[in-house]
DNA sequence: TCCTGTGCTACAATAAATGTAGCGATACGC
DNA sequence: GCGTATCGCTACATTTATTGTAGCACAGGA
């Protein structure tokens, strides 16, 4: 089997033989800290640096890779003064997720442990 | 640093030293296959080996790990004779990951390549 | 008994993530 | 100019996670 690294394309011969875009899309954000850089991105915009304090000092390596992913998905962009933001898209898939947090709360009430 | 196994009681000290659900959400959907699996279960039980097949042949040792994540969080149980299926908190979780299927269509439409 | 399918595990090989250090570039105050 | 600080980003060795293959014990059904 032929292993991917970094880019969403390749991906999507993985994720979804079939060329599903929910495939691709659940392959992307299945990858560690992905979820979370979107989330802390959620209402303002993060230098790599200030990205990584939030993200609970992940190292900076998978952090790169993960903003490089997330650029290429058009998902979050980088301004040149400004840091790393969500795009018009990014932001738009971040509200799917708002709920979650919602759903969190409730979940960690519920659950066994 | 004490790196984690399978655990979600335990992510939630890496996901969140504060311990917000939320963290300890986006670390465990963040894990490889754990978005997948809740997804190919979203409409009906399956047994671990057509969970398999559905997830593109994906190696039995990280699946199993991952339903034993799930089940831990009570979001996925297994009913003796009918395979792997969904929790009612479980399917709640799901339906914030609806719209993601059309977003997935847009966003797929909407990106560079 | 012999199949077949279930949930699940062992284990070596491979890929990904971590932690630490540091790069070149840019922008400050002095 | 010179130091100093930050930016985005990278190298690289170590550690962890995932993969791929094989197989276990158990429970029916024929």
């Amino acid at each position: 089997m032929p292993k991917q690294t970094s880019a969403v394309k390749k991906r999507s011969v993985r994720g979804s033989t079939s060329g599903r875009p929910i495939m691709a899309l659940l392959d992307l954000l299945g990858r560690r800290w992905t979820l979370r850089i979107l989330w802390e991105l959620r209402d303002q915009p993060l230098t790599s640096r200030a990205l990584r304090t939030a993200c609970d000092e992940a190292s900076p390596t998978v952090l790169q890779a993960r903003l490089s992913d997330l650029r290429q998905a058009n998902l979050v962009e980088l301004v040149p003064a400004g840091g790393y933001r969500l795009t018009a898209l990014g932001r738009e898939l971040h509200e799917n997720f708002l709920p979650l947090h919602r759903f969190a709360e409730r979940w960690s009430k519920q659950r066994a442990n």
